[in-house]
DNA sequence: TATCTGACGATAG
DNA sequence: CCTATCGCCAGAT
């Protein structure tokens, strides 16, 4: 194509709604006793940078789309805050440690 | 189009 | 190890 100003690069997708699409398909596809960070998610959903907008995604479901957000924490391990006690609940039945509250993360 | 928001991340104190 | 601050992004207003 001749035109398309595009913004000259934050994402290169432009379709409004994108973005979320992506990051469920990601966070789906994550196994029981997997555990990511919101950081990750974004750059394996290809928008490297958007790890806040990854929380905005889980923060606010779609009717009739469930996923495994409780297999998300931060680059620190921090939970959900508000929702520490469950998401801990639900980490751990599946055989993830948490201490002290987060997840021990590696690296 | 401009501004504000927030389930983040990295760094400084 | 903890809190405070700044930087980044997509979405909402």
């Amino acid at each position: 194509m001749a035109l398309s100003k595009q913004t000259a690069g934050p994402t290169v997708e432009r379709d409004a709604g994108a973005f979320r699409r992506k990051v469920a398909a990601v966070v789906a596809s994550l196994r029981t006793g997997e555990v990511i960070s919101y950081g990750e998610v974004a750059a394996e959903a290809g928008y490297p940078g958007a790890a806040r907008a990854v929380g905005a995604v889980l923060a606010h479901p779609s009717p009739g789309r469930e996923l495994p957000w409780w297999r998300v924490v931060t680059a620190t391990g921090r939970l959900v805050p508000g929702h520490e006690a469950e998401h801990a609940r639900r980490l751990r039945a599946e055989g993830v440690p948490i201490r002290r509250g987060r997840v021990p993360m590696k690296r």
